[in-house]
DNA sequence: AAGATATCTTTGCATTGCTAACTTTGCAAT
DNA sequence: ATTGCAAAGTTAGCAATGCAAAGATATCTT
């Protein structure tokens, strides 16, 4: 277990775990290599090994912060709750979760990445669960049963469409379709206006 | 480059393509090594680089024919052209991409995997935008200006949707809401309903 | 002051992507 | 047929990486 004030580097576990953000801000498209992170903090090759069992278990704390950044950002979404008519509100969301994901795409590939394994890491899943609820609860708060199985399918559609955006956009996928692809605001609307509209049994 | 009829191994381009395949299908969650799959075609190490100047180029050659054979298998669709309403030819198209999706999740993978550059391939732009015209052309078929921006957008969300349900799936990001998770049929019924149901302002 | 413990270092190994230089094979032109 | 040549494959080797021991060192507890 890492102490609250090790000698040598303060804290290493944290520091790590920045650096490897910076180095995926910077290198977006490869994961960052153990031994460069080390290098960089000015510790041996293997320090990171005290803190981290393997590389993955690492990438896993980096996605585990994203998603708990994701969360705060979109609490923190301006209309999230109050304003206008659901549609605002959740063009609102999307938008936050648009600009999350294109502003931090090597963030955002780690965070969903198919390569890590879930089962193993239940803190990760905790910290996605938590990000995913608040994107379900602005969509069911529309709904009189916000438990119902309707509720929750038009929320696993939300998450699906401004996930498929991102990871899209991320890819490269839609340079052709400049026209709306570039602008966030315009793909936010769709994705909202694509999930109010969808049809529900009970509302 | 290559010859019709090599001298020793036959035509070893295709075959390393095959080989990195299968051995996506086997460990879905890793790039395979060049090294491994020379050595499973009984060829020297660095004999592929006779036929890729380097990996990154060999999985984009894996990537596109991934995209060229998911091209196909929605072309094949049954119901895709001919069949009952708009509602069910999307549904039997969502059914077949989150099927391939699902079934190949490696290949898949390496198909959207963020860390090819892709305009450095334009074979796999070529490809990828072959498999998304059959998708945009079942949607806008139901519009009465098939060009429109309108059908472009909700083509667009068609592709997010469909390919965030894989994407997620794969990622294991579902596991919790198995309710509708693991049932493809809902999946696709699902993603088509929400398509089908969107705004159109000129339809 | 002394021991225990977490933290970091040194050493080393296997694997990997890739380069450079050489060899072998099959085809074509003379 | 012999010769020349280009394509395809081989051997040898380098630097980087993830990771496993085993040893060193500083901090905390007692």
């Amino acid at each position: 277990m890492p102490r609250t004030k090790p000698y040598h580097h303060g804290s290493l576990r944290e520091t790590l775990l920045d650096a490897a953000e910076a180095a995926l801000a910077e290198c977006p498209r490869e994961d960052p290599s153990l031994r460069q992170l080390a290098a960089l903090l000015k510790v041996s090759s293997t320090a990171p090994y005290g803190h981290f069992r393997t590389k993955e278990e690492l990438l896993a704390a980096v996605a585990t912060r994203g998603f708990t950044r994701l969360r705060a950002a979109l609490e923190r979404t301006e209309g999230g709750r109050e304003a206008q008519g659901e549609l605002n509100r959740l063009k609102a969301l999307a938008r936050v979760y648009l600009g999350f994901g294109v502003a931090y795409p090597g963030l955002y590939r780690v965070m969903f990445a198919s390569e890590l394994d879930r089962a193993a890491h239940p803190d990760l899943r905790a910290a996605s669960a938590g990000a995913y609820a608040v994107l379900r609860e602005t969509v069911s708060a529309s709904y009189d049963n916000p438990a119902s199985a309707d509720a929750e399918s038009t929320s696993l559609a939300a998450w699906a469409i401004v996930h498929g955006f991102v990871s899209l956009l991320n890819a490269g996928q839609l340079s052709n379709e400049v026209s709306v692809s570039n602008d966030l605001d315009g793909l936010a609307g769709l994705a909202a206006r694509t999930i109010v509209s969808s049809p529900r049994s009970e509302r």
